[in-house]
DNA sequence: TGTACATCAGTGAACGCGCGTTCACTGATGTAC
DNA sequence: TGTACATCAGTGAACGCGCGTTCACTGATGTAC
């Protein structure tokens, strides 16, 4: 018994598997990668480059500040259906699999909270903010993200499932900056 | 080239792999599992159960008010070591591998959000709260348990780096009750 | 404009291997009388 | 206390299959002169 298409890790995914979709000889694939694992880290520098520029290209255009969080979490639900095998190849491998693909997933994430903090160190109230606790509320963000992202993709295609994920999500967020005017932070020296 | 040790998914681990570790004859698998997957549903079920009896414990004693947040992550991080090839499964099988598995985690997950979230609604402030934000505000702690969790699995075994996991996840949970009084719930009518 | 050569993606046969699963079996332990 | 039988975990040989990788190869395209 072997698992049924949709639900396959790319760790579980074979060379030749890979060639025959690609309509080639296995042989050919070594004209590319050396291994599979070559492969898959090829893949998530593709599957972050697509999100890194959805990303700027918002951060340059500058959301109206009232709306920001709606207007996000729209905007990374359309990503995520956009780019649906994209995001589905990092959940899967973000603790499956290779361990260098792992690492790479991580180090991506973590990027993309050090950015998220200096974003908001622009913010009144939280330009006096230590680093230490901006990199907090960043990775709780981003965290949130993440984890709306990966609900998104599991949830059936039902819309009002979805409905509520993007709901409770929102609510998430909103929740979130309400703690920020009651938080002490140490000012940085 | 194959994976090595720590890295394998349950869903990329052979049948013979798992007699052969069992000392056992391959065939004898079937005298008691169908196929892989009933062992995974089985594993997950074995999984929470060793967690669910965790939080029971804690529930039953009480922890003193003001501590709750410490002591509740220190628990987890300390189950989690206890626990590393429960957890370490359960992390790779959450968006890896066989639907079944899934699914069984997913709704796992949720049970504790809904669990966490009746348990929110004994504290003041939070007794007069929606069922959907009391919702909200659990699945908001679950998550950032889970992120504990998966963060101290794959961090590298140095006790430094861990201790930076625990102090942003305490940070996160002291600022996440900082938004409560400022919550503007509809009341259950 | 024509020729010689390098590059490089893809081919196809072959290999040894671990896999899941079948089948008929063994032999220890428990149960009925 | 002894006998007959059922249960059931584990055995061992065998199967056909897809796998990763090797090797020598082909043939199209680009480049130098």
């Amino acid at each position: 018994m072997r698992m049924v298409e949709g639900d396959r890790s790319f760790s579980g995914l074979s060379l030749r598997e890979v060639t025959r979709e690609a309509g080639v000889v296995p042989t050919a694939f070594y004209r590319h990668y050396a291994t599979m694992e070559e492969l898959g880290l090829d893949l998530v520098a593709e599957s972050f480059e697509t999100l890194r520029r959805m990303i700027r290209s918002v951060r340059s255009e500058g959301l109206p500040t009232d709306r920001i969080i709606t207007s996000s979490v729209e905007l990374l639900v359309k990503h995520v259906h956009a780019h649906r095998r994209h995001f589905g190849f990092i959940a899967r491998e973000r603790y499956g699999g290779y361990a260098s693909l792992r690492e790479a997933i991580r180090r991506e994430i973590r990027l993309f909270a050090a950015e998220l903090s200096t974003d908001l160190a622009r913010f009144p109230l939280l330009d006096r903010w230590a680093t230490e606790d901006l990199q907090m509320l960043a990775s709780l963000m981003v965290n949130a993200m993440v984890s709306i992202a990966e609900d998104i993709l599991d949830a059936p295609q039902r819309p009002d499932a979805e409905a509520d994920i993007i709901r409770r999500a929102e609510k998430q967020l909103v929740f979130m900056t309400l703690g920020i005017p009651a938080w002490r932070s140490q000012p940085p020296r």
